[in-house]
DNA sequence: CCAGATTTATTGTCTAGACAAAATTGCGCC
DNA sequence: GGCGCAATTTTGTCTAGACAATAAATCTGG
């Protein structure tokens, strides 16, 4: 059983709305009630109606059209939300000791290749390319190599990242408006298997981050993750967006 | 230049307020003007600056803490949205030919595994299984293994999977109220890399996904992909959010 | 100085209205 | 019948207030 807590209104009625669409009592395209309707058979104010109705168009499971009313979306595809963390944080926030050592380390005019990681067309931009192998409890944990945009950050060429990694102290510095992910598997090259002490052609999880702010590219990062020691979670559940 | 829209007053606010925040202006733990003060600063009523700051708080940006007031939040994790597609429409929509074959099916009771991959400690059910290869223009796509608790759709158990997928075909059966995905890097092994026609021992990004409603499980899928041929995109800002 | 009671600032929710915007419906006119 | 204009419905936003819940700050008696 679960406890009966005493919900908001909006919440109330937004949760009887959503156990009719997900029950499959209102199917895609059914007529949700107005909210005039609504008001009259919940009793309370519009705005209240309104706020539930909102809230399940933000999470996609209605369409609301001006005139004529609010109907039950077609569920086109599958949403998940995959928390990203950062690497210190992950390992030490999991009782695991960290530590880190840089790999390789240059500043240099970006190359065509660097661009394209960036996410830009072309431009003359100074970037800092940096390598880092993490270890939790002594044990190869992710491969990282990063860009750093020496144009929005140029403190990051005078940084030893002597306490923080990279990534850790990047995200202390400034703040990102829009990141974009790939993840693919790939096949472990000579050099990363050797960091990651794994054989030569093992599975890896490789997750390339670009993060920008405002359309401005900030920082490029490629983590690969031994296979057999790393996985993804991601959860969803519609109600709890 | 970008085309001046107008904004709803609440936009406005938010847009406002969050530009202080990402810009670095107000750093993480920074006090945000109490909604008394926003008030009074945009002139315009509390439910608006009320609708801002709850927007910011959705997503994640701000905390807000009754009498104490609203801070700006310390950026913790990334999380970034990953959508996943019905692979019938994903392949369809890209304006490939889509083609599948059922390569295997068996109607069982669950086997311990089987009640692992759907989530549940124990119990007796029967389970259909099936694995399916789907084509994308005639070239493998991806292999697909699927567990369905016959407790919950039992039509699964006589539907013969003529015109649709079982994935796209339980789509349209019931709807789910949860989902949770796991993505992992494994290497091919023998008769999956040659139902892809990958070398064995290839890279495959494994994509396993279990879904719920209400709890109980509904189906267990895992789907291989290779590593080569596919990669997952996310994106995420949390302005549109 | 401390424990407990009281005040106060702040957010959370709600109301009963208002006007605007959009899109459908229906009507009148040609 | 067809076209254009007006009426109507429904959502989108906003207001000015109200009371409740929470937790910090302050006051008070010992």
């Amino acid at each position: 059983m679960s406890i009966a807590e005493p919900l908001p209104r909006y919440a109330e009625i937004r949760r009887a709305l959503e156990e009719k669409i997900l029950s499959g009592e209102w199917p895609p395209g059914h007529r949700v009630p107005s909210e005039h309707d609504l008001v009259a058979q919940f009793g309370c104010s519009r705005m209240t109606v309104n706020k539930a109705l909102s809230a399940l168009a933000a999470a996609g499971l209605v369409v609301r059209r001006r005139r004529s009313g609010s109907f039950v979306a077609a569920p086109k595809s599958q949403e998940t939300v995959l928390e990203v963390h950062d690497i210190k944080a992950e390992i030490t926030g999991s009782g695991r000791t960290y530590r880190y050592v840089i790999l390789d380390r240059e500043r240099r005019r970006a190359r065509p290749e660097d661009l394209a990681r960036l996410g830009v067309a072309r431009g003359v931009i100074e970037v800092e390319a940096i390598t880092v192998l993490h270890f939790a409890d002594e044990c190869p944990f992710v491969h990282e190599k990063r860009l750093i945009n020496l144009a929005v950050v140029p403190a990051a060429a005078r940084e030893p990242f002597a306490v923080s990694p990279p990534g850790t102290w990047l995200l202390e510095q400034i703040p990102w408006t829009e990141a974009e992910h790939t993840i693919r598997a790939e096949n472990a090259a000579a050099d990363v298997a050797h960091h990651l002490a794994i054989a030569r052609g093992a599975a890896c999880l490789v997750v390339a981050r670009r993060t920008f702010q405002a359309g401005t590219p900030i920082t490029a990062v490629t983590l690969t993750y031994p296979g057999e020691r790393h996985q993804l979670v991601a959860r969803f559940s519609p109600a709890t967006r």
